[in-house]
DNA sequence: GACTCGCATGCAAGCGCTTACATCGGTGCA
DNA sequence: TGCACCGATGTAAGCGCTTGCATGCGAGTC
């Protein structure tokens, strides 16, 4: 491997001009500037990282906390983010985080304060008060996508606000006896999403004078078979009989779909579906959801970091809320239509 | 920051100790290793990752590449990667290559350069020699899986095979009429797989002695849409009328069967219909698929690496298969039952 | 013409570890 | 008892860069 002082001989400077020539610096003539990248292109010379982390305290490499890597959802903000940070010239390192505590615990307390990155993504974990300290302590930008978090910046999305939209959706539609799939309330405890997006739901019912129905829930766990179940369920229950089903996810709401259809429902002429999320499948499905752009949610956080890590000047902001978006497709319609 | 000579201090040893003890080197008496691990317990010590990379010349960290991240298979395949991995205690940097040449140039030529990682890994890239050489002159471990490389150690699967055994399993249920979905002759100059897939299932059919029809084949994009879009196509063609289908990909799969589902075929009663992958959505619609377990190549991959990394002795093994195994469901039939 | 100033460049001191080599007590054996 | 040997520990020289400070030089100022 060929080193800094190589490439200072080959251009007849010392290494300090090459190190200040390389990384951009302005106070190097632009004809050395020039004799020195030839060199370095020509001996093919690549900084070590290790080296110059070592000695500038800067890694440029972003670390990017997940707790899915082969879920839709996750792997599409991951991809937002990825984009973004290579654009930059940041690295990525992933830190997969699993359902196991001690696992999570060495992520936290050991593998992030290796100082292998200069910031720190968060993806929607729900961070115990340890955990958020934890990565406060790392002296270095932090932000959390999802969950409300007091301690650290957030770049949350109103779960709520999400649900209410979609069930105003098929309110508007006429509907009244509107069925859910979503969550599960033994999950309430660390994974709040589900929840909310049903409190939503619900606060819509009775904003529009409809107490919700208990006949007309039924939990699901996010998954297009948790989907196709739980409306079975739904719709196979004596006395329930809605006319439209708000899904907390795509994935559900595609499942519910399947269900629908295999029960002999016509889509949306007997029953109108909805979801939430603005799944890729979503367009083929013809599925009215509620899009949360999740690959934007990703560039900008990691836009965030990029820029605070640039600008140490303004930090990150503390709480800023992502948009989302009604779209209208072909799985709702009217009542009585 | 706490550095290594405070915890050298509070334990009352060098810091060269300190190391040892830190990195499970032999030579350090129990009863200083147990003070050691309790000192950097206690002030909160975690190696720079920097430091330890520069002075030691290894920095417990694998680079993936990789052309997707949102694409079930590549999630799906990282996810493997990542648990493996993390599990050995090191960490992964991502380096998500794209379409663009230029970037694409950079991540061989600059990004793997920076002596980040210890070892790579490269899923499912046609590589070029100019690449497959970069990656060797890192002078590190390789893998690559995926496509045949004769330059780069490979972990590959016989597409093939994958196409024969898919079409064998319908010709044994008695289908002489075999529809394809697939590739699209024009990706073949740099994406192999389909046409390989394809080949396999042209030999299977002439080694039963029945020449492959023009019209039974249709080419598609690998994902449910292009399936269900092909399917249309293909059933709706006149004169083609097959008995099944085979598509290289459980997605193209799936969306056949939505496909044949929509233009009233039963499956498998009119129509039987195999994919290839074990996609997670496999076992939800019952669909017969040749599995190629993409976890597992992911998992064996890090291995490989891994194992390559603490034991140089045994170098990377040059060629290895990877295993694929017919899973039979209900979306496949015997003819005429 | 003497002096100041600013810019380009060089010098050299680290950054925080790892590790080859040296040192120092024991142990075991003749 | 003396000597070789071995395991535990310390000493200190880097690893390959970055950057504060010093230097030198030409241009601008009075």
């Amino acid at each position: 491997m060929v080193g800094i002082d190589e490439v200072a001989r080959a251009a007849g400077v010392s290494t300090a001009t090459v190190s200040r020539a390389l990384s951009g610096k302005h106070n190097v003539s632009d004809s050395t500037r020039e004799r020195v990248q030839e060199a370095a292109q020509r001996l093919g010379y690549v900084v070590s990282s290790s080296a110059s982390s070592l000695a500038s305290g800067r890694t440029r490499n972003i670390g990017v906390v997940i707790p899915h890597l082969d879920r839709w959802f996750f792997s599409t903000l991951l991809s937002g983010i990825a984009e973004e940070v290579t654009r930059a010239g940041y690295d990525i390192t992933l830190y997969n985080v699993t359902p196991d505590r001690e696992h999570r615990r060495q992520v936290f307390d050991t593998f992030l304060r290796r100082q292998r990155v200069d910031g720190v993504i968060a993806v929607a974990l729900e961070l115990g008060e340890h955990e958020s300290r934890a990565l406060l302590s790392l002296g270095m930008p932090v932000i959390a996508i999802g969950g409300p978090n007091e301690l650290l910046p957030t770049l949350s999305i109103d779960d709520v606000g999400l649900g209410r939209l979609a069930t105003e959706h098929l309110l508007a539609m006429g509907h009244l006896d509107i069925g859910h799939i979503g969550a599960d309330p033994e999950f309430d405890i660390d994974f709040h999403i589900p929840s909310s997006r049903r409190h939503g739901f619900e606060s819509a019912l009775r904003a529009a004078g409809i107490d919700p129905r208990p006949e007309l829930f039924e939990p699901g766990d996010f998954t297009i078979e948790g989907g196709f179940r739980a409306a079975k369920q739904l719709l196979g229950r004596p006395g329930a009989s809605p006319t439209a089903i708000f899904a907390a996810s795509d994935e559900m709401a595609i499942g519910a779909m399947l269900a629908a259809r295999d029960l002999g429902y016509r889509v949306p002429t007997d029953l109108s579906i909805a979801g939430i999320d603005g799944h890729e499948l979503g367009r083929f499905f013809d599925l009215t959801t509620v899009d949360q752009f999740p690959a934007r949610q990703g560039a900008r956080a990691a836009a965030t970091i990029l820029h605070e890590l640039e600008q140490p000047a303004g930090s990150v902001p503390d709480r800023e809320e992502l948009p989302y978006e009604l779209v209208v497709r072909g799985s709702t319609a009217r009542i009585g239509t």
